[in-house]
DNA sequence: TGTACATCAGTGAACGCGCGTTCACTGATGTAC
DNA sequence: TGTACATCAGTGAACGCGCGTTCACTGATGTAC
């Protein structure tokens, strides 16, 4: 690997960036702070562990954060981007709404098994305001909340279920309910788990009353197939 | 009130407690340490924060925990006893199966929502094994899970719901579930939630299929009233 | 074509703080003789 | 009834550590003249 080009190089072997290429640090403070989260045992993310990690003067964090919690914020924000792209990708090409759903729900899942420090730091952090982009309804992760409302009411409008009164507080039920199915798992490796996606099948297909007998009345009185 | 006689002193008032009476620093510690953590903002809880806080030399946590985790561990513990006192007393005298399970599972919410602090350090602190009591299936909290099984079981048994495969498991996805709720709320103050008792009920009924036609098919096709 | 200067990207020493942990110590209170 | 002693319940000073933050500094690189 030749030096000099931006290629990386492992800390302490660290050179200043280029003129101009001043925005690389930052880049590399949110890539190594996330490693560091993902190490397990978790560090805590102390701005000094952070510059160590980097390869880099303590002081050199303040180059492009004011504050070790506005690193924190980058991450959380990086993070939910990432666990949107997840989601989204696994939504991508299935046509069937009742089917892209479980698939979206069991991306977000296997996203927060396989990230579980991330995840935890994710909903866990108390955020300065100041370091949150968008509004104050723009809370991290409402987008992707935002994109299972769609899938929900998708299931609603296509009739795979029975009629809700506010798609709005069932997509918040599943996405609780998916919350913990993750957060349990974390906390409590050792419990008797019943596989993943068979908690999330059972817990998507019953929030959403798929196979019930839907009002309507084309056809009642059967439990459906699905 | 009167002094030395065990009455509650404020902190810097304290004394020695009486010979004989060792196990009631050990006692403060723990009551202390769950005030503190119920603080808002939480403190992070250290050693000799704890210590100043009692009104007590850093060292004298010493004499009855080898370790601030210990004392964490501790907190657990009694926090899990307290939170399956609640669930209990919200059991007693319901005799429907199904609004106990409902009764029962608000007042895990109400505990979580209103402890939300202590709450986060009961399903977060990475304890060590050797501050639990219990054997290794003994993870706190699995008492209040049993009970969880069994009020499920209930509503199973009394064909208040269609049959399950596996109890254990639904009451997993119930335990789960209100676990996101609890912790979802705590994370997100700011989302505009529905009324936690409007969800609970929508979970609880959705996941058991209270109101779903039973197999049995004494009196199938019909949309249960409940 | 040379050179003075501004700017960029980062450094390094120093500060005060709270922390966990160690060690030897203290002062009151029971109890054996 | 007195007294020496053991025990109990805690103390206080000291240590080294990593932390966040400040301050003045540096060395390379582009650019105006």
């Amino acid at each position: 690997m030749s030096v000099g080009d931006g290629g990386v190089l492992t800390a302490r072997q660290r050179r200043p960036n280029r003129r101009g290429q001043g925005e690389r640090l930052r880049e590399d403070l949110i890539e190594t702070a996330i490693r560091m989260i993902e190490t397990d045992p978790p560090q805590p993310l102390s701005l000094r562990g952070l510059a160590r990690q980097v390869g880099v003067a303590a002081t050199s964090v303040y180059l492009h954060f004011p504050d070790v919690d506005h690193v924190r914020a980058a991450v959380v924000t990086r993070a939910f981007g990432q666990l949107t792209d997840a989601t989204t990708r696994a939504a991508e090409g299935v046509l069937d709404p009742a089917e892209q759903l479980h698939s979206r729900c069991r991306a977000y899942c296997r996203f927060g098994l396989g990230h579980p420090n991330l995840y935890r730091v994710m909903f866990h952090a108390d955020l300065p305001d100041s370091a949150l982009a968008g509004g104050p309804a723009a809370t991290p992760g409402r987008r992707s909340f935002d994109n299972l409302v769609a899938a929900v009411s998708r299931c609603l409008d296509a009739g795979q279920a029975p009629p809700h009164d506010d798609p709005f507080r069932l997509a918040s039920l599943i996405w609780t309910a998916e919350h913990g199915l993750v957060l349990a798992r974390i906390s409590r490796p050792t419990f008797p788990w019943a596989p993943m996606d068979t908690l999330i099948n059972e817990m998507v297909s019953h929030l959403m009353a798929f196979g019930e007998p839907r009002p309507p009345a084309r056809r009642r009185g059967r439990l459906a197939a699905l």
